[in-house]
DNA sequence: TATAAAACAGACTAAATTACTGGGTATTAA
DNA sequence: TTAATACCCAGTAATTTAGTCTGTTTTATA
């Protein structure tokens, strides 16, 4: 209940746009096809991601998604909390009752383990991860069996 | 599926076995009091932690559980890899087609979390964690709790 | 030796959450 | 005018988690 497919979901799509809003909005279809994800599912997950003031929405043609904020100033913790509620790994969220009205006996522990995953994910933001030669690597594959798509399309057309 | 109720029960139930083990062994019924747990859902827990061969069971009237090992040696990553499958963020578990037969964007992200996650669970051992004064607070309010409550049945019985 | 306290076992059920689908409306570039 | 897109909401399917129930085995002790 910390972390699951939905905030995957959403960061991976985030690092979508962020390289690829170069060349325009970036709608969600195109990202349905990279990241093989469901478009409506998709399309749930912007609403929260532009509600939380992380991507503005442009409509129509040629239209889509684009950050509403330069890439270097979004944090992986702003997306994930932003589709999912928190990154808290107490059982209580915080100040609830984990036991009979009280602290739980390891309360302390998920408390710190929180705070740790935290900032570790407030520390990467959108503009860094894309220069990870690890995603940069993953990105030119993707890029090239969607050029090799296109081409196979021509191909199709030409025949 | 990262951190469930699942592995914060049995770090929860790890502890108070190691806090209360020098008066012998801990019997799930007095887990279950003490931390409001199910009995039934704390024997599934034990099925898998003494599998683990990280506690040893001891049937009969005073029997209970006892650490298979120092309290200092047993660390809380264990735990809760005994409980919990892993502590794996990924969403393919490390191998698997996250994306179409291959790692997804972000997989070295989740890996990278996931790595840090485990570091700081592996580098916590019951030992440590019964000497927090946060758990020691709690504990002694659960000792309290329990006195109080042998005090009533005692009125009671008197009356 | 009978009893009761405990571990040990496994199948079943309930509740919650996640992931996903479908059917629409609104906006806008071409 | 059309088509591509965002935007919206209600519903469903699948999965997982949490918990219950009904036993059996073992063993200390009265």
């Amino acid at each position: 209940m910390l972390l699951t497919t939905r905030g995957r979901y959403a960061v991976t799509a985030m690092v979508d746009i962020t390289a690829h809003q170069d060349t325009g909005p970036v709608s969600l279809n195109q990202i349905a096809d990279n990241q093989n994800i469901s478009l409506s599912y998709l399309e749930q997950l912007f609403a929260q991601l532009r509600h939380a003031g992380l991507v503005v929405g442009l409509r129509g043609p040629g239209g889509g998604y684009k950050l509403a904020h330069p890439a270097e100033s979004i944090t992986v913790a702003q997306v994930v909390h932003a589709v999912n509620e928190s990154v808290d790994a107490t059982q209580c969220g915080g100040m609830k009752n984990c036991s009979g009205g009280q602290r739980c006996l390891t309360h302390s522990l998920w408390d710190k383990l929180s705070q740790q995953l935290y900032e570790f994910l407030d520390n990467i933001t959108l503009g860094e991860l894309v220069q990870w030669p690890s995603v940069r690597e993953v990105m030119e594959r993707q890029e090239s069996i969607l050029s090799n798509t296109i081409a196979n399309q021509r191909v199709a057309l030409e025949v």
